[in-house]
DNA sequence: TCGTTGCGTCAACCTCATTGTCTATACTCG
DNA sequence: CGAGTATAGACAATGAGGTTGACGCAACGA
């Protein structure tokens, strides 16, 4: 039957957020509070060679000035550490510190586990060709997370 | 090939706004400007009895304040229009106008048009096991959409 | 050496949400 | 009836996350 265009949709976004949520959850049992996917994703990106503000602005899609804010919250959690460049004195490089990469280990098991529980009930061969068909139709990995939410619902009552 | 769960998570919330940002834009080409999904799930929500703002909030799960902002536009924009009830003087009742239940339909029509070209693209049968993948997984219909939250404060309820 | 460009920071402001406070109205119970 | 309580909606302050503009300073190129 010819479902909603509006349903897809939002199971999509249910999809997402119900990943998110748990990981999020998760990450700060484990130890990481107020982590949420934005960090993670700064810090691969440091850690993949943007390692000034402004070059991480630009990589994120952001200003400098919200990146250089990021980047405060990271280190200010040691998750990155940061030192100005003896050959350019106006940047600050930032590297990413051992407890960071413990970070992106820890939120990518915690990604895998939730994958492998959805695996174990949908099936593995029917998850992935969820994943195929979605890749299938071009989604691109969003880097920018400033949506127009689309929908606000309540999440909270039941 | 096992993928990754964050893969999985990037490429739900890809679909979803490669979705939501399709059907904003083309709403705005027929002259529903600056309508976001919670704009149709609020009016939505109106004609489905949450006839004043407090009422609307709560089913929302945002602040009467927040609801009552909501109300706000829609009101200046001719798609809803409320007036005192007559029982009881604290309360600003409202109702979904013809303009709205318009609005309610082209979003509906939009979004269909946008699942049909996905449709197309891998085929109805993998879409509807695509949809079927997703509702076995327990999705539910989520109603807050501060979703961009992969990297935003997500909260944490539940 | 002198512009130009780029980095990082300060400051002001926007949007969307929050909580707290307040008035007016309604409801309930002794 | 009248007192006390609950609720609607408005106002204000605040917070998170982002933006733009301006500016000092360092680097670079002609």
């Amino acid at each position: 039957m010819a479902r909603s265009g509006a349903d897809l949709a939002l199971l999509l976004l249910g999809g997402f957020r119900a990943l998110a949520d748990a990981a999020s959850a998760e990450l700060a049992v484990r130890g990481h509070e107020k982590i949420r996917p934005v960090h993670d994703f700064a810090i691969r990106t440091i850690d993949a060679g943007a390692d000034t503000a402004s070059e991480l602005g630009r990589q994120l899609g952001v200003s400098k000035q919200a990146a250089a804010k990021t980047i405060g919250f990271l280190e200010e959690r040691g998750y990155v550490s940061g030192e100005i460049d003896p050959r350019d004195s106006r940047r600050r490089r930032f590297t990413v510190t051992d407890e960071g990469h413990a970070l992106l280990r820890t939120g990518e098991h915690v990604f895998n586990e939730l994958r492998a529980q959805w695996a174990e009930r949908i099936g593995a061969k029917e998850l992935e060709r969820l994943e195929e068909a979605l890749s299938d139709l071009g989604i691109r990995i969003p880097t920018h997370f400033d949506a127009p939410g689309y929908f606000t619902d309540s999440s909270t009552d039941e």
